[in-house]
DNA sequence: CTGAAAGCGCTTACAG
DNA sequence: CTGAAAGCGCTTACAG
């Protein structure tokens, strides 16, 4: 490791920082009042060209940068908002952060990230210490309970995502497409029977792409049984690999990408042949599904555009402007070397 | 899509959120003035037992929470730091991230995210766009320069990771014990020619890597080249693949992961054998990099430690406590099959 | 141990 | 068009 330190530092001696000039100081500069100069720089063109001028050119040649803090406090608004997730180091979630931070940063508005770690008792918490200097929340894959989320929501801005709760805002991308054609691909390979992997308890989305599934597969003739609840992890899909053998299905449709790849690794160490004894397929579409041999066929979900959208959508509740249109986000299958005919099939 | 709103901001009308209570509504319900109850909240144990119990169960009852933007006008404080990345969708960073969040979240630190999009103007912009609300920053692999650099230090807290800039703290791994086992690896394979694949041109990581990999490969009496720049990402590294072959190399250590990525499926694609025909080390470790077939052998950097303590550094500075010792933070060779013996070696 | 007062740096009615 | 004043919700010397 190499540490540097300037030499106040390292002498423990505080570096004295300048303090930062402030409105006091243009408007003694340009002989203005403060609430002038405040004027000048909030809303160009009310003032006296001549004043306006004199003022900018004093705050230029000061450095002036507005104190957001102090305006935070007298306008209630921060410029901030912030991202819950489940589990930071999930690559689900990549996209989807980098999707919201572009949309927040091309409104003047600031990400603020924080992680759960999968646990409701934590996203309480972590929620309690950023909420207060936030104007909205994202929450994403929220492991609260519905009433948590209803009150959470009546006292601050909140978009769901990945996540249902009656009466308040929430993108889920429409599950349906892509799972039926995970259905149709599998069918038409000729599996009969077939299993969904599904995630943790608290998931409301492992629940809500089961329902689907349930329907679906059902509608079609096939039989489809459930297996977990598991880890939503590289680990959890592994773990699984005994049940899922002694299932006797053919092909597994994962809750997502992660358990897809442990349960195609845990397999491939087993000796059990994918796709010939099982298929795979995963959910998401993660960086890294079409790395590996054989690739997984996975249900893509459009994480950037989630991102995106649920970050504008907020900035559209705190502003109260009219939201406009949505765009279609849905699924859609890709498919890869991991689904094929069934030897038994 | 389904996007659900409360009846309220359906019809547009502002949910009237009850304004939150202050110290001045916990004042007047426990009959003292409000400097008391200020006291009584930070300092507990300074108050008559009664007053403070009295105090605390009035700011029970109403629900208080501390106002964080009130506080940080005074204090000068906001308990926030930045974190700005060159790109938020590099895996790389997946693990830094979590470690500096969780080393902020349990010092009640909330983590501010930015990307700067690999662009030295996007970064000054982000810098400046949450650098007043933020108590310190950390950039990793800053494209800004160093004299941009050392001015930012002087008015904030500031800790640089995976860059080095004369007299401002920085947290960088030691390259050189990954590089000498990567090195020792290929000649023991029979390796005698070797290529750096460098990345962009700011990336001063790139550099540094490519110096030390230069001394140590001299030193072992190897024959060693540079290619590049290139872009970072896995087009650059599948881009490289004409210069790679032409250069008649039998090994090549990429900048990073993504680039080797992309070098070992281009090579796949053209029937190129590797590691038969070109060896393939790559940077980092990151996710993905077990997933390949062959599974691309990797420096793997301590990137969640370096999260983490770049983040404690940070928090020392602006606490102005003493840091602790550091624990060394070095890098190492992951063995996989990316490499072996050259065919024409 | 507790209170009155000033101040952090802005914004915004209210006057003129 | 511009200024004086109040206020956002805290904290912290300064008194007593």
């Amino acid at each position: 490791v190499s540490v540097d330190h300037t030499d106040e530092s390292s002498n423990t001696v505080q570096v004295t920082r300048k303090t930062a000039p402030t409105i006091y100081d243009i408007a003694r500069l340009a002989e203005v009042s403060p609430s002038t100069v405040s004027r000048a720089l909030n809303k160009p063109g009310r003032l006296n060209q001549g004043t306006e001028r004199r003022i900018r050119a004093a705050a230029d040649e000061l450095g002036y940068r507005l104190n957001p803090i102090a305006r935070a406090l007298h306008t209630g608004k921060t410029q901030t908002i912030g991202l819950v997730l489940s589990d930071i180091t999930n690559p689900v979630y990549f996209d989807l952060v980098r999707g919201a931070e572009r949309a927040v940063a091309s409104e003047q508005y600031t990400l603020v990230l924080a992680e759960s770690q999968e646990s409701a008792e934590l996203e309480r918490e972590t929620v309690s210490r950023i909420g207060r200097s936030v104007d909205g929340l994202i929450l994403v894959a929220s492991r609260l309970g519905d009433q948590d989320i209803i009150e959470l929501s009546s006292d601050k801005p909140l978009v769901l995502v990945n996540r249902e709760v009656p009466g308040v805002a929430s993108l889920v991308p429409d599950v349906a497409q892509g799972i039926r054609e995970a259905l149709d691909h599998l069918k038409s390979l000729g599996h009969r029977s077939i299993a969904f992997l599904r995630g943790p308890t608290a998931s409301w989305m492992s629940s809500h792409r089961w329902e689907v599934l349930f329907d679906e597969a059902v509608s079609r003739g096939l039989h489809v049984i459930e297996i977990g609840p598991n880890s939503p992890t590289l680990e959890g899909g592994a773990d699984s690999l005994r049940r899922v053998r002694a299932s006797g299905v053919t092909a597994v449709i994962a809750f997502n990408d992660l358990m897809a790849l442990g349960l195609l690794m845990a397999s491939q160490q087993d000796g059990f042949a994918v796709p010939e004894e099982i298929s795979i397929i995963g959910f998401d579409d993660i960086f890294g599904t079409a790395f590996t041999t054989p690739a997984v066929t996975s249900v893509r979900s459009p994480l950037g555009d989630l991102g995106e959208d649920a970050a504008r959508e907020l900035l559209a509740v705190i502003d109260q402007t009219e939201r406009t249109a949505h765009r279609p986000l849905h699924t859609t299958l890709i498919e890869r070397q991991s689904t094929g005919i069934p030897r038994t099939g």
